[in-house]
DNA sequence: GGATCGATCGGCT
DNA sequence: GCCGATCGATCCG
């Protein structure tokens, strides 16, 4: 199957629609002529400035002025002065809305990642929102980016497909600061095939990853 | 201007 | 399980 990108359309939806979606799909990234994927396993809804974990619940700033604009654009931000988080935004104009990209599962140009990782194993080379956008050498020069267009930076769709019974819903992660909001079950993960590819999923000791060509 | 804290991670106890 | 790294956004004054 021809792999086809994610274009506005399918960002341009409610946001837990996208976020259930993008599981399963290829996250790619273009760099210094080297393809680096991942497919997407985990990922949070963030909606709205009635959502008290969402970075536009104190309103609008420099910072997640992206958040407000055309769905399918790149949020990325610095975290904690080191680690980079990656969302894509979602829904209308001027409804701040995004899906965190939370944990892939690595899938090519794993050398890259691993050279870019120090050698870490591939069970945790991606399995976190920071550990990803150092994997796949993505900061805050990408904040912006159209996704629908981009050559650097896209989702693309090979066909894998994901049924309904194969996703999970859980709290979100680090948002305790946000009351009820905490609560919400709005991260959403892929259950089945390789557990170790989302954060906080105790392993089994059997457990042996998928080995790939890179 | 200064203090605080964060959509995290890795090292250490 | 705890803690430090490290910087920018936010809040207080």
């Amino acid at each position: 199957m021809k792999h086809i990108k994610l274009k506005f359309d399918f960002y341009a939806r409610d946001t837990h629609i996208v976020a259930k979606g993008l599981l399963g799909k290829l996250l790619v990234r273009q760099w210094r002529n080297k393809v680096i994927t991942g497919r997407i396993t985990e990922v949070e809804s963030y909606v709205g400035i009635n959502d008290k974990a969402c970075h536009a619940s104190h309103g609008r700033t420099k910072r997640n002025e992206v958040m407000f604009g055309e769905a399918g654009h790149a949020y990325v931000y610095l975290i904690y002065g080191m680690y980079h988080c990656l969302n894509v935004v979602t829904e209308r104009e001027n409804f701040p809305a995004a899906v965190l990209i939370r944990a892939l599962e690595p899938v090519t140009g794993i050398d890259v990642m691993q050279q870019t990782r120090k050698g870490e194993a591939l069970v945790n080379l991606t399995n976190g929102p920071g550990k990803l956008t150092r994997a796949l050498r993505i900061d805050k020069t990408l904040n912006g980016e159209n996704l629908a267009v981009s050559d650097k930076l896209y989702v693309t769709d090979d066909g894998y497909k994901v049924s309904r019974d194969d996703i999970k819903a859980a709290a979100r992660i680090g948002v305790d600061y946000a009351g009820k909001d905490a609560l919400l079950p709005w991260r959403y993960y892929l259950s089945v095939d390789f557990p170790c590819f989302t954060t906080r999923n105790v392993l089994p000791d059997s457990f042996v990853p998928p080995s790939y060509g890179g």
